[in-house]
DNA sequence: ACTATATATTCTGATATGGGAATATATCAA
DNA sequence: TTGATATATTCCCATATCAGAATATATAGT
């Protein structure tokens, strides 16, 4: 028995690059298939397909408008793979930090970045590097 | 052209549910085989191609003792898939709260858990892994 | 050297996957 | 209706995937 199949595990459908394209392109909203096949430069049948996928395992919505198609991100459906994901987080490198202030910076929705003063902090000490 | 080969992409290698039973296994610590065959129930060729493949990747590592093998997890390489669930967090429901809880709670170094007080909230997930 | 243990590799077969091409369906416009 | 546009579906094929069985390799103990 392979894999669990691609159409009913978010896993599964995610591991397919085309498709996270396709996520990561409307995460910027929605779009008909039309944008999404120029902005991935995919065939159109293979969107079509990709995006097939994707609602099979809940990852996107769909609205009809005239003759077309607007897929749109529904993110919960990430959130299985994301909790497993971030059970790894305490074994990353300085990641606690990090992750923190990932989500006070997003709270503070949108802070300006301070003056030029920027000492040290943590913005990554010269040394480390491994900031990626 | 099929996707990433499940043995040089990371989404790929952890589509699969065994290998993520596999690395669950391996997030509490260093094992031989032998003790990952039993936890999982899997077959010993079996657990040995899928650890061969998570080592492919690079989320694994090994070290030798006799006729031992021991695996450890290498968790740096779950971050690109981190950094990329992560973009998604702010779709979330309220999420960007509980990503800050989890982070401060963790810095909080395994704390003592809060009081009562604690409503739902990290009822989060008792399912995460394990989609096995 | 011989045997047992621990793990890895190879081979095979059933099944899934994704791309491309062709075609189908739905909707709008004239 | 007819034609054009937007999207979906079907078919075929090359390839990948996984499980299972058999076998290979390495190491330890005697």
């Amino acid at each position: 028995m392979p894999r669990a199949a691609t159409s009913s595990d978010v896993f599964n459908a995610v591991a397919e690059p085309c498709r996270r394209a396709l996520l990561d392109c409307l995460a910027k909203g929605e779009h008909p298939v039309g944008t999404l096949v120029e902005t991935t430069r995919l065939a159109q049948p293979s969107v079509s397909k990709h995006l097939r996928v994707l609602k099979e395992v809940g990852l996107v919505a769909t609205r009809r408008d005239g003759r077309q198609r607007f897929y749109r991100l529904n993110a919960e459906a990430i959130r299985p793979m994301h909790d497993w994901v971030t059970t790894f987080e305490r074994y990353f490198d300085h990641q606690l930090d990090r992750v923190k202030d990932r989500a006070e910076s997003r709270q503070r929705e949108q802070g300006q970045r301070p003056p030029s003063g920027r000492t040290a902090r943590d913005t990554s000490n010269p040394k480390s590097g491994r900031t990626r």
